[in-house]
DNA sequence: ATGTCAGAAATCTTCTGA
């Protein structure tokens, strides 16, 4: 068995703690992270280390986005990936090879938020976000065969299921569940025809979030959350999956990120 | 419109982005 998380930590060095406690209470092979916040040269490979990641794939500068892969075994073929030549840190891959099984290539992706007004004719941002989305489609579908063994993990920021947000009505007018948004999310579906791991596991019509905002206390009795992280993988890989959970306790982990880890398990 | 975080750059606080 395998175990794959991806989770937005926002900010590893405020986190380092919480890491370690998501290393020791989950035992995961992968951890692929987003908004690390930190520069490659500032990276701490001490602490990360020490939770059980002897290697690691790391893009980040300044103080802005940022993406890992964490792994307890072998990495390859590190690529920090730039759509238009931007530097962005944003999408990092690497080859895992677990010791007793087939090797696959893992990426961690964090898609821009867009900003507010969920309009992509007036908003610079939102029509940004939708642009990087169908790059990153384009590039997937060139990057992969549909046979290759493949998992895509990040902070998309799209929840793409009525359920995947807590009022549908509501947040259809907000951006990441605009139908825009779902629209884009469906392209880059399509780019390998990936499956959403989680999907496959828990019910279409049950509400699962990832992310509930800082701006909210009490964030267990309101449950006013969103599903923006994912884990999706190639058709290849569908046969393999063993389970999916979203480690929602993480989010009263303190100090906590605003999203909780998504943890998936392969055959 | 509001709430809270995190980081940067410049201070003893404001800004940007989320």
């Amino acid at each position: 068995m395998l175990r794959i998380v991806s989770w937005n930590i926002n900010s590893i060095r405020k986190r380092l703690y919480q890491l370690a406690e998501l290393a020791d209470e989950y035992a995961p092979d992968v951890v692929c992270l987003q908004e690390t916040k930190v520069s490659d040269d500032d990276f701490p490979h001490q602490a990360v280390a020490g939770a059980g990641f002897a290697h690691r794939a790391i893009y980040g500068f300044g103080g802005r986005n940022g993406v890992a892969i964490l792994s307890r075994h072998p990495l390859s073929d590190v690529v920090a990936h730039d759509r238009r030549g931007k530097r962005d840190g944003r999408h990092i891959s690497a080859r895992v090879t677990p010791k007793n099984a087939e090797p696959f290539v893992a990426h961690s992706l964090y898609v821009p938020a867009g900003g507010d007004v969920p309009d992509p004719t007036v908003n610079a941002r939102f029509a940004d976000k939708l642009t990087f989305i169908d790059d990153t489609a384009d590039f997937l579908s060139a990057e992969h065969g549909f046979r290759d063994r493949v998992v895509l993990t990040g902070d998309l920021n799209i929840a793409p299921l009525p359920s995947d947000v807590w009022n549908h009505k509501l947040m259809s007018r907000r951006i990441g569940h605009t139908p825009h948004d779902i629209a884009a999310m469906e392209r880059l579906r399509r780019s390998l025809n990936w499956i959403d791991v989680v999907r496959e596991v828990i019910p279409p019509d049950d509400p699962v979030f990832t992310w509930w905002s800082y701006r909210q206390t009490e964030f267990l009795v309101d449950s006013k959350g969103w599903r923006l992280d994912h884990v999706w993988v190639s058709p290849g890989l569908k046969d393999a999956i063993a389970g999916a959970e979203v480690l929602v306790s993480a989010r009263n982990w303190r100090p906590p990120s605003d999203h909780a880890p998504v943890m998936v398990t392969l055959r």
